[in-house]
DNA sequence: TATTGTTATACTCTATAACTATA
DNA sequence: TATAGTTATAGAGTATAACAATA
């Protein structure tokens, strides 16, 4: 542990915090431009990647407990974006999925998310795009 | 652009969203075992490796409206972790600076943080780390 | 009994704007 | 006038626990 591996793991640990504020920021500027809460913006976008999702899995991917995820998806339908539907085959589980209005606002979205994701990485060499891809889908598997 | 490509800058994609909240949800981890919030550990991180800081550049640092951090600073004030100090020299300036109930709090969050940082990006080959350091510091200093 | 989701509560956080004090 | 910070307000997000319905 020399003097310059500590200085480079706090450069390092300082960067990864900035990265994740600017990453999570991201959501919150997107959203702006459609009325839309960060959380909201990342709700919609969510879903669309998936079409239809069980509110257990929302939770899962966007770190929320379920009585926060209660209340998002309870604004966001109240915003008109998605509904609410009932497994039939079992009865405890629901689905969200997008209305009309939240597919247009979802696909409008997650296509800017994405763009600006990719402008972030595109200055990275792509080796490190790989390495980095795979390391942090171990990570975050988790 | 082809179909590889396509899904490799989505895979990157959703698994820097996966990291930045891997990343902010830490906080919460270290904090909670100081009963203190994500913005609170984070804050007095952000206090202890700049000694004394302006609100104005913690706002930066934190991606804060000043008006948020005023709020922030009062409550993490009235947890006794930090004091307000005024610039004599520039009397509109205020410095944050830890308490000592604060500094020895700050020393034990910041360690963890670093340490679980570190964990995360161990994994990950030395020349990447420092690529992946220089890229970030560009992105996120803007 | 375990799982899925909701409701209730109290608090923190956020966005916006209007404000005070200093330079 | 510009800058640094506070106050006020309303809404959004969060943690926790108790609850209902289904399996």
């Amino acid at each position: 542990m020399t003097e310059i591996d500590t200085t480079g793991t706090r450069e390092l640990a300082k960067a990864l915090v900035g990265l994740s504020h600017h990453v999570l920021h991201m959501f919150n500027d997107i959203g702006r431009g459609h009325d839309l809460t960060a959380q909201q913006t990342e709700l919609v976008c969510a879903v669309i990647v998936r079409d239809r999702v069980r509110m257990s899995d929302l939770g899962k991917v966007m770190h929320l407990e379920k009585s926060n995820l209660s209340g998002l998806v309870d604004r966001t339908e109240k915003r008109g974006l998605i509904m609410r539907r009932r497994d039939p085959e079992d009865r405890r589980v629901t689905y969200v999925e997008l209305t009309e209005e939240g597919r247009q606002v979802a696909t409008s979205t997650h296509c800017e998310v994405t763009r600006r994701l990719n402008d972030l990485v595109a200055q990275l060499p792509a080796e490190v795009q790989l390495s980095l891809t795979e390391v942090v889908e171990k990570i975050t598997e988790s």
